[in-house]
DNA sequence: ATTATTTTGTTGACAAAGAAACAAAATGAA
DNA sequence: TTCATTTTGTTTCTTTGTCAACAAAATAAT
């Protein structure tokens, strides 16, 4: 096995793992929501004018699940819908108070997997840090470029 | 946001677009067959008496799961199953002649890939090569010990 | 040796997400 | 303006994977 495959095995697995592992927090700590629809909060707070499309183009999932998703969120009061007048057909999401408050405790959260994790964050150098950032980022623009290339969109 | 969240965001863009760009690659290459068919064939081509609890766990998913995407291979007559004289419970898998030809053709793919991303990869040094195998090795190894500590393991 | 516990694989009910078809609105072209 | 194309969001059907309960075999405890 070559580096590149190394890399790319490496990152899957550490990327599963993670998801696996940090699943299990939100499962007990965020009883009744998931793990998508608190992602799907996170976005709708961090983000101007979030729309169904763009969810779904940050989560490289189709309109049609997180249709459904921001509906479920609806009807259990953790965001809103709004309009623009000059727009009938997109519509956008915005937090309730409850859904902010979810938002809180995954912050919270995610406080809490930085600290457990912050054993192997400072083990590692500033240099180390920027590579791979650099690395992540360049990495991550040219898949941009290949996605654009192929033509490849969020469908359906 | 600091330097730990944009690691933990870029690593799940960029791992979320690898997945997306490649599986529409091996949607047209493998028709019929879908991503988790094939990553199973992988590891059972390349690992020593696979069996669905080992599957499930490299894979982070359910033996339930495994149970069925196994059966629907064997039914496709990618893969059959074979045990060992002296252990009636487990039930080991190797590729047919078929799957090993499915096989080949991911493997392919997987250097078509490569050379795809071949850019990125020559542009960094090779320290910087170490750096990032290094912090996700690092990383990998910390998650093991605090999966452990948690007591998870691949449920029901 | 007998009994209790754990491991392994399977199944059926369920939930999450994808695919495709669709209507309504917006945008672009003529 | 008018007509064609694209964008946006929704819905139905299907696929995929989880969960939980289970039986059979293996392992551990006594």
């Amino acid at each position: 096995m070559n580096k590149e495959e190394q890399v790319i095995m490496g990152l899957r697995d550490l990327y599963d793992k993670m998801v696996w592992l940090n699943k299990d927090k939100i499962d007990d700590r965020l009883k009744g929501y998931n793990s998508s629809e608190v992602h799907c909060i996170e976005y709708i707070e961090r983000n101007v004018d979030p729309n169904v499309t763009k969810l779904a183009e940050f989560f490289y999932m189709t309109r049609g699940a997180l249709s459904k998703i921001t509906k479920k969120l609806i009807k259990k009061g953790l965001i809103e819908s709004y309009q623009k007048s000059d727009n009938k057909k997109e519509i956008y999401f915005r937090l309730t108070e409850q859904g902010k408050e979810i938002y809180q405790i995954h912050e919270d959260l995610h406080k809490e997997f930085q600290e457990r994790d912050q054993a192997v964050f400072e083990q590692i150098t500033e240099e180390q840090f920027d590579s791979i950032l650099s690395f992540v980022k360049k990495y991550s623009r040219h898949l941009d470029a290949e996605i654009k290339k192929q033509g490849i969109s969020i469908k359906s």
